[in-house]
DNA sequence: TTTAAAACTAAACAAATGTTTAATTAAAAT
DNA sequence: ATTTTAATTAAACATTTGTTTAGTTTTAAA
């Protein structure tokens, strides 16, 4: 691995855990294993070091609903299962990256990284209208809130995954349990957020 | 106001847009409009003036729905009706202090504080865990996975909350919107919860 | 009125911060 | 082999940080 790419993923871990001002960068050089001046160097400053960061991880989350809106073979609802699994499977791989995105987006300094964080977070959200609001014209669908919808999808996903600490006590679970790996979670997870979207979506 | 207390609000004022980190002592002593000094004098450090904050605050969010269990006048879903209200209507009102509250969570340092947090955050799970399994019982709620259904819950009003931007653009708001203080979409994310949940939990 | 405690201040403190400098080594190009 | 560019270093830079000091003013008690 390149020596920016260590310094990048470096400074991703203790973004993550410690916050962007709760970071040094002299701490970050450590855990890179680099001299500090590396980062001034490669990056010219921690504040476009944290772009970077940011960057390089959202390459990673392309948009890849959208294919599915044209997608003819499955059923609205069978879309909705998908997107559910898909979401569920990134987010909890990617947790680390979310704490970053949210933190930064929960905080009213850097307002054009802020913009571009919440771009980042619903670059998948226009596909997913559509095939809501597809669903609702066909009759397959109820009239719900397609916005709120969205929100409660993400939402649900997101607040399991605010820390593992909450995590395991929403689920009343001990504290050697670690949420954001085990499998039993994921499909526990999923089946939740199906059903729940299943009984909300489709007419009865 | 004493003196005292004007601190913790201009405290939790810049800790809530900045962060912790974020937000140095002067800052905090200029927008309270005192010296310096003053903040040890009174709290004895940054820290503790933190935790002052989140004391502070923590006692308007009592717990309101222990009494709601044995209550026998209103039908489970009626209490999930107002549970929900009640949640929207606190999370939205107290955003400034939600945001503090979930960005130290979400962080891995003051491990204490964390516990703490999160205690103050599932104060009211347990009656609410307890309604929805009497609804079971009592064969008036479908078998739904309890903590998930709660998560659920809360999920979709802190996504909302996460951030002005993030509700702005899921709602495709212009710019001068004001998500937290606005009426209607009050009104809008309560329907659209219990309408979910009513579909979620109530027999078909 | 005197005394003691509390509230408040400006200045100083050491430590940590992000960044730059100037020098050296390594790699690539000529 | 020589030159040029890139990578890397330790040290220094000026600010900012949270906190303390030592002194003053205000308030309350005796």
């Amino acid at each position: 691995m390149a020596k920016k790419e260590i310094i990048i993923e470096s400074a991703l871990k203790l973004f993550s855990t410690k916050g962007f001002e709760g970071t040094s960068v002299r701490e970050i050089a450590a855990e890179a294993g680099v001299n500090v001046a590396m980062i001034s160097y490669y990056f010219g400053s921690k504040e476009k070091l944290f772009e970077s960061v940011v960057e390089h991880r959202a390459s990673f989350l392309k948009g890849v609903f959208a294919d599915l809106v044209n997608n003819t073979s499955l059923s609205a609802i069978e879309k909705i299962d998908f997107i559910i699994d898909q979401t569920i499977e990134r987010k909890l791989s990617n947790s680390q990256f979310q704490h970053i995105l949210h933190r930064e987006l929960s905080l009213e300094h850097r307002p054009q990284l802020r913009d571009a964080i919440s771009d980042i977070l619903l670059r998948n959200m226009d596909p997913v209208k559509i095939i809501i609001k597809n669903g609702i014209n066909d009759g397959e669908f109820n009239q719900v809130d397609i916005e709120l919808t969205l929100t409660t999808m993400l939402g649900t996903v997101h607040y399991l995954l605010t820390s593992d600490i909450m995590c395991r006590k929403i689920l009343g679970k001990k504290e050697g349990f670690s949420p954001f790996q085990n499998k039993q979670l994921k499909k526990r997870l999923s089946e939740h957020t199906k059903q729940l979207m299943r009984s909300h979506l489709l007419n009865k």
